[in-house]
RNA sequence: GGAGAGAUGGCCGAGUCGGCUGAAGGCGCUCGCCUGCUAAGCGAGUGUGGGGGGAAACUUCCACCGAGGGUUCGAAUCCCUCUCUCUCCGCCA
């Protein structure tokens, strides 16, 4: 959420950035809703200071013994008058407050202008493709024939996109979360935390998912709860209200959790594999940061991201998402993508984005400096470090053999129990 | 699931029969003084958000004592609903 004495003193610039996001806003409503609401406000202020000022004079005029009918009759119709006032108010801040709820963060000034993800520039490319000189398999195949993914088991389970590995692919994604647990905490200097993988609905706004992308959720049916689509929501949560010392900044998170996704909208796209699922695992990196230090914080926690890509030999690239495909809350993303040899294009594996104060400011996470008053928002950044059931893709695909086998990376295979190979 | 207790400022904690209580007292913190060092001591200050005035230091008004509603001229104090925490019982990985 933009503040809304901001959006006030910059309309054109907000309205420009809604614009290159390709969203819209009501912004006569807006201006409208503010207006009254202003008016009202001020006018409540001054019946309210009345009726204090009468307050304090009945009750000296009591402890007199004094009648105090008359002013406390006319009072009674004050408190009536600020009653309905009240109301009203009510209407124009909801007004506003929905407004304001739906208008996405503004992008930073080095986000490129564009209209899809067809605009976003590719920052930089790292390793090369491997060459193969056989018939190569996508890993919705190889996985089902080795016998550790089983899409069709999973169905019965439970039904459609939903993953279930078995033997060495079970452990394979388990010494992936491990592996990058143990990176990110081990040389990253992040802490690792378990969060809850259910959360409440304020916790979903404060970082951004709600009120916009409810039909993108799983909700609880009976509870005002909903399972996590990312790390990000539990994590970021944790600082909800507190007021945070400057010299405990930044603050750095990860998280392995499961995530789940309605992915409402989406059938059709990946229907095979790993790639797109209502449930998978993921690794998450979070920061909470001084907002002079922000961006340098988001350039630091793409490269912790790029790390496991390169331990793992992966090739892959990375994007800047510009302002069409930007997220909602982000002010500035960059996706990495990993080269999937079956389908031929570099697939998002993380994404990594600085929210500035978008979401803090949702979320009341402040900090205060060192002799100086007040507090102010600290700028919060998350990413995948990295998707986990697209990692186990991208080692299926990228170091299958010709005998249908798959090498196992170097850097995975303490994490295996000394295995080099998944072999039928 | 049943019974009970509680939720006050960065923290601890007091708030009498509703009326100068934005909130005593303590701790912490900041600044100053004092002091071989440290500790202690002394003095002052120390919540947040919003509106108005001022170049600024600052000043004034409004709101906030878990959240929301109600009673009242007036509520941290009374009533209702909800949330959370704690204790006991039940159940349970």
């Amino acid at each position: 959420m933009l503040e809304i004495k901001f959006v006030r003193q910059n309309l054109t610039t907000v309205q420009k950035a809604v614009e290159n996001r390709g969203g819209t806003a009501d912004w006569d409503a807006f201006n409208h809703a503010d207006n009254q609401r202003s008016v009202v406000l001020v006018e409540i202020e001054k019946l309210r200071h009345q009726r204090n000022v009468a307050s304090e004079q009945i009750a000296k005029m009591r402890k007199q013994g004094e009648n105090a009918d008359e002013m406390m009759a006319e009072m009674r119709s004050v408190g009536e008058r600020i009653k309905q006032l009240e109301k009203t108010l009510a209407v124009h801040e909801k007004r506003l407050d929905d407004i304001l709820l739906g208008i996405p963060n503004i992008p930073d000034p080095s986000v490129p202008v564009g209209r899809d993800e067809a605009d976003n520039p590719v920052v930089k490319t790292v390793g090369t493709p491997p060459e193969f000189d056989f018939d190569i398999k996508g890993h919705w195949d190889s996985g089902e024939q080795l016998g550790i993914l089983d899409f069709a088991r999973a169905a019965k389970i439970t039904g459609a996109r939903f993953p279930l590995y078995l033997g060495a692919g079970a452990r394979l994604e388990r010494a992936l979360i491990n592996f990058m647990l143990d990176i990110h905490t081990g040389e990253h200097g992040y802490t690792e935390v378990l969060p809850p993988f259910i959360v409440n609905r304020q916790a979903m706004t404060n970082t951004g998912q709600l009120p916009k992308f409810e039909e993108d959720l799983f909700k609880l049916e009976n509870w005002d709860y909903f399972l996590i689509p990312t790390a990000e929501v539990p994590v970021t949560n944790i600082h909800q209200g507190e007021i945070l010392a400057e010299e405990q900044l930044p603050v750095r998170y990860t998280a392995y959790t499961p995530c789940f996704r309605s992915e409402a909208g989406s059938y059709g796209k990946d229907t095979r594999g790993l790639i797109r699922q209502h449930q998978f695992n993921k690794v998450e990196l979070v920061k909470f940061a001084l907002p002079e230090t922000s961006y340098e914080e988001l350039e630091s926690l793409l490269q912790n991201a790029e790390t496991i890509l390169q331990r793992l030999e992966l090739p892959y690239r990375v994007i800047t998402l510009c302002t069409g495909d930007l997220g909602f809350s982000a002010a500035k993303t960059y996706d990495i993508e990993v080269w999937m040899p079956a389908q031929n294009m570099y697939r998002e594996i993380s994404s990594c984005s600085n929210f500035e104060a978008f979401q803090a400011r949702r979320a009341n996470i402040r900090f205060k400096r060192k002799g100086q008053k007040g507090t102010q928002l600290v700028h919060t950044l998350n990413g995948s470090g990295l998707a986990v059931g697209r990692t186990v893709a991208a080692v299926l695909e990228n170091y299958q053999q010709a005998d249908g086998s798959v090498m196992i990376p170097d850097a995975l295979r303490p994490y295996m129990g000394g295995k080099e190979r998944i072999a039928p």
